[in-house]
DNA sequence: CACCGATCCCAAAGCGCTTTGGGTTGGCGC
DNA sequence: GCGCCAACCCAAAGCGCTTTGGGATCGGTG
């Protein structure tokens, strides 16, 4: 069925049909509601292809998972935000492609989406120190949204957490409760947030006039194997740290799979902080909060940013948008005083 | 730039570079050549849009996330899936549509995707016991795949794991290492899957003539904290579990919690067993195997998922086509004999 | 009564591509 | 020289919708 033969059934015109569909004041709303009533009759839904040719909109936005070689980072993340980005798109009637390229075809794939015309906007996610798709997308004319920011984060839009103020703050917990000696688990630091993070932790350090020490350092794709590894590594050997500080649940899963191998109880013979982006499956209040975390939804985020996304597709001539979250500290049973040397 | 525009810069008409442009045969190398560097230089990619009208394919293959009111338990599985069958597509120059519909508009979603024609089919997860997507997509003769399936599973075309041996073996793992007091943890049973895990359980405990223990079974959506709650309610109560199954890492991860908690020891005091998706994010044989678990990969998966679809796209009147994929088990370090009473 | 502005509706022109149904050329066999 | 087949190429007709630019009709006004 289409727009044709239910113009016809109803003796009425294409135009007319198609006005009383899409709300156009021009028809009476006694032949709206006898359109309406045929189009639901006979289940006819308006062709999409033909309606994104015809108004030259896409009515879809593109989010671009970039598959970097050995691990998959955002993986455990971007579902969580994909979910909640989807709502807002189903709401605003939207669509979502998703796509995965590998990485360094990127560039080609984003030049292609926006040669082709499939989408109206493009999400960012995970920004690289220096990301080549911010001035790329701004070249291509493309409204684009960034989840996180980078470079001078002027000139585009984006929505970020204050991760530097977050591992400050979670920094500073652990040394008011004595802690000195604090290892540091943080994500790939090619990616701003990560370097942000580690900012925020030895800015707090230096503050106390405590030294980093770069044996208790480590950065990587956020794994719970990343957490497991660097833990072992580093309660097996010299110096080991007292506290942990970690930038992701899973990364601190890792470390409780360190410890308790080794009969350390975490809040009273070690201490684990981490950042808790609220994944689903990952709840950390269930029973009372498990780790001490800083904490941001990440599914909050993909509805906001979706929203701001939308908004920027639709008023393409506004001043860039731009939100910085303020993260939560909740206080788990993970951490606590320092043991006495 | 359209076609039109490079047809004209070339002096050719639009049939003759569209041709050159689709790799027909009827338009000389020395011309195609010409147009597609012409085609390249102009930078130019023609329009999807107008190309999906013109040719009816959407070349678009949807997946639709059921958001199930309390918890999205497809959640960290469908992230790893997603990204095997993105891969796929790409190769095969299939876009991707998300949609997130909230649970009971399933139908009206599917019915809207058919009739509008923005895919060509449909990928349906997580099938339930009584599943109206099969029938419902059978009647719209819309191509789609179920990962995993349900019913008597004639008819349509599926790819599932063989869940009832593999959970029969972990079960029976368990029973020679003189395990008797069995907790299984399980995903909720409203699943297709979830069902069968258990049935799978108590033919291996029926075959030994062990009685299940009804205080000792539990389902709920996959998350770290249900494994944690359940874990901690059963060791905590009377007849305490000596080993564990449970339908997932994540649930593992929740036992284990809960297992420290109370300081027992994986593989010594208590054993625990898990069905491992491969989840990117939580390999289990960072450090040698952490769990003794069955295993099939989500993401290869997913790959074989996308294969099988696009070939019920490409080719209509095929049989069905259905593939159950037997599972590993890998023996880790959470298994052990069972404690003398 | 002529005129005018609302109100309601329509025919037809796109949107940018693919594809049908030829047309033109040149070479080859007879 | 004629006919015929390849090899190349083209004009134009869709695909199914939206949107432009009017054309009727009708009640109210001066």
């Amino acid at each position: 069925m289409n727009l044709k033969e239910l113009a016809a059934t109803l003796n009425l015109s294409q135009t007319t049909v198609s006005r009383a569909l899409n709300g156009y004041p021009e028809v009476r709303e006694e032949t709206r509601a006898r359109v309406l009533a045929a189009a639901k009759a006979a289940n006819y839904a308006p062709n999409s292809r033909a309606r994104r040719l015809a108004t030259g909109r896409a009515m879809t936005i593109g989010h671009v998972i970039p598959l970097t070689g050995r691990a998959e980072m955002v993986n455990p993340i971007f579902a969580d935000f994909l979910i909640g980005a989807g709502e807002v798109y189903a709401r605003e009637g939207y669509d979502l492609l998703l796509s995965m390229v590998t990485d360094g075809d990127s560039e080609a794939a984003f030049r292609q989406i926006a040669a082709n015309g499939s989408v109206d906007g493009v999400m960012v996610q995970a920004p690289q120190i220096t990301d080549p798709r911010i001035a790329l997308l701004q070249e291509l004319d493309l409204p684009f949204l960034v989840h996180g920011r980078t470079g001078d984060a002027e000139g585009y839009s984006w929505l970020d957490i204050a991760n530097i103020r977050a591992f400050r703050r979670a920094t500073e917990f652990l040394l008011d409760l004595g802690h000195r000696r604090i290892a540091l688990l943080n994500g790939q630091e090619c990616f701003d947030f990560a370097r942000r993070r580690r900012q925020g932790f030895e800015d707090a350090l230096e503050a106390r006039g405590v030294a980093p020490l770069p044996h208790l350092m480590a950065n990587d794709a956020m794994t719970e194997g990343f957490g497991y590894l660097s833990a072992s590594a580093m309660l097996d050997g010299p110096e080991p740290p007292t506290a942990f500080l970690a930038s992701s649940v899973i990364i601190a899963i890792g470390i409780r799979r360190a410890c308790g191998e080794r009969g350390l109880r975490m809040g009273r013979d070690i201490s684990v902080i981490c950042h808790d982006d609220e994944l689903s499956y990952l709840n950390n209040d269930v029973g009372g909060p498990a780790f001490t975390a800083t904490r941001s939804s990440i599914r909050a985020a993909g509805r906001r940013c979706a929203e701001i996304l939308i908004d920027l597709i639709r008023n393409p001539e506004q001043p860039p948008i731009q939100e910085l979250w303020e993260t939560d500290l909740t206080v788990g049973r993970s951490t606590g005083p320092c043991p006495a040397a």
